[in-house]
RNA sequence: GGAGAAGUACCCAAGUGGCUGAAGGGGCGCCCCUGCUAAGGGUGUAGGUCGCGUGAGCGGCGCGAGGGUUCAAAUCCCUCCUUCUCCGCCA
């Protein structure tokens, strides 16, 4: 959510920047409109209420004084009526103002460049080389139904399309890197571990903006109004909704494991096979809240993190400054970071890194104090995959394989596979 | 899931229609006394947000949340949420 005062004082440069990013923004126009009213009802009513307050002491003197307050009071009924509607228009006022402004995205941050979709991203770094194969590379579905590692045609008997089962060393290769990656952010980043809850309420997906606009993209639960959660982001930015945080916490960093659960309404078609895009997938997620003068740096260290994971796997990858045509509705920045997926022949999402300033913060009402007397501050969140453990899997599969159908598992792995350095029949 | 009880400021807690922004403790701040410590006395302090105003300030809201009754609600009514106790079910 943005600043009512920002959006009433500077109207016209917010909406040039929210220009650049690819969404419909004209609902927009209404604002002043809106604002105007209810800023208008607000000082007529409060004034009546003034007044009914006053004259009720009055009421109450009078009553003490075993005096007659038929007169008056017969007044006031007329002055509450009166408040009655006025309240009411307000109330009116009120919903159709939030009901705009929780539709309206972020403003970029001026160093993410302006462009009109992916096309304009920025790579702004590559790591690590590419490798040639010596023989015909298979994709990573094809390697996997031959090890019997990842079963995925049982899992759309069992449920349906974009399901998968993972077995044997497939299982432990998806297990072993949640623990490797929550272990490395945990012992050598600094975070504290969280175990989410896996649905949350409709405040907590309003608090971090998967709602009131994307509600298509979450499962809902029937029951309950409860979703399914889409990342570990939303349950784990939402420990601290309507709190004030000690300034001393800041920044306070939490990495959480996860499934996650999307609906990918919109995407059928796309990427059908394999582990890409899945309904359920697992990912371990970074979360920071942190002070609003820190949060770029914070941005570039939690990406730093993120990259970390791919330098020691040793998978190739190279990091993306996302145009404001592709910033999503929530992110003033963001990072994505691609990894190589050879079956592709390109770099493929696997993490994204984002500064979401005080947008969720102000959704969410997350809030900090500089000192016991000090006016509280939002704080800035941030968050970033840590990373998304299919397409990592994925990933490994197709680069580590070998030309006898076998993958070599990553060194840094074999600790956490029994020891094992390949993956065979 | 059933039956009961409760939710008041940083914490505990009084308060069944008007004199309650809300008694009393605790805590916290300052002062005094006791050469230290323990203890004692005095005194001060109460959140957040919205609107108006350049500002000092003025005003609205606020007793779990949201509605309602009333000239007037912490107090009466309705709905919901949470916590606790008992019973049932259950990994």
């Amino acid at each position: 959510m943005l600043d009512v005062k920002l959006l009433r004082n500077q109207f016209d440069e917010v909406k040039e920047k929210l220009a650049q990013r690819n969404e419909d923004i004209s609902a927009l126009d209404t604002f002043s409109d809106l604002d105007e009213k209810r800023r208008q009802t607000i000082q007529e009513v409060e004034e009546l209420k003034s007044r009914r307050n006053k004259v009720s002491q009055e009421i109450s003197q009078m009553k003490r004084d075993k005096k007659d307050a038929s007169s008056v009071i017969e007044e006031m009924q007329q002055v509450s009526t009166e408040i009655k509607k006025l309240d009411d228009q307000l109330r009116e006022v009120d919903e159709e103002l939030n009901h705009l402004l929780l539709r309206i995205p972020n403003i970029p941050h001026e160093s993410a460049p302006i462009g009109a979709d992916e096309e304009d991203n920025e790579e702004i770094r590559k790591w690590g080389d590419i490798r040639s194969f010596s023989f015909e590379k298979k994709a990573h579905w094809d390697l996997a139904t031959d090890l019997d590692i990842l079963d995925f045609e049982r899992a759309s008997k069992v449920t349906g399309s974009r399901f998968v089962f993972y077995k044997g060393l497939g299982a432990r290769l998806e297990r072993a890197l949640i623990n490797f990656m929550m272990d490395l952010h945990e012992d050598k980043h600094g975070y504290t571990e969280v175990m989410p809850p896996y649905m949350v309420n409709r405040d907590s997906m309003t608090g971090t903006g998967q709602l009131p606009k994307f509600e298509e993209d979450a499962f809902k639960i029937r029951e309950e109004d409860y979703f399914l959660i889409p990342t570990a982001e939303v349950p784990v930015t939402n420990m601290h909704r309507d709190e004030i945080m000690p300034i001393e916490n800041l920044p306070t960093a939490y990495t959480a494991y996860s499934a996650c659960f999307r609906s990918e309404a919109g995407s059928a078609g796309r990427d059908t096979r394999g582990l890409i895009r899945q309904h359920q997938f697992n990912k371990v997620e970074l979360v920071r809240f942190v002070k609003p003068e820190d949060s770029y740096e914070q941005l570039e260290l939690l990406t730093s993190q993120a990259e970390k994971v791919l330098q020691l796997l040793e998978l190739p990858y190279r990091v993306l400054n996302m145009c404001t045509g592709d910033l999503g509705f929530t992110a003033a920045k963001k990072y994505d970071i691609e990894v190589w997926i050879p079956s592709n022949e390109t770099y493929r999402e696997i993490s994204s890194c984002s500064n979401f300033e005080s947008f969720q913060a102000r959704r969410a009402n997350i809030r900090f104090k500089r000192d016991k007397k000090a006016k509280a501050e939002y704080v800035h969140t941030l968050n970033g995959s840590g990373l998304a453990i299919g397409r990592t899997v994925a990933a490994i599969l197709e680069n580590y394989q070998q030309e006898d159908g076998t993958i070599e598992i990553p060194e840094v792995l074999r600790p956490y596979m029994g020891g094992k350095d390949t993956i065979s029949k």
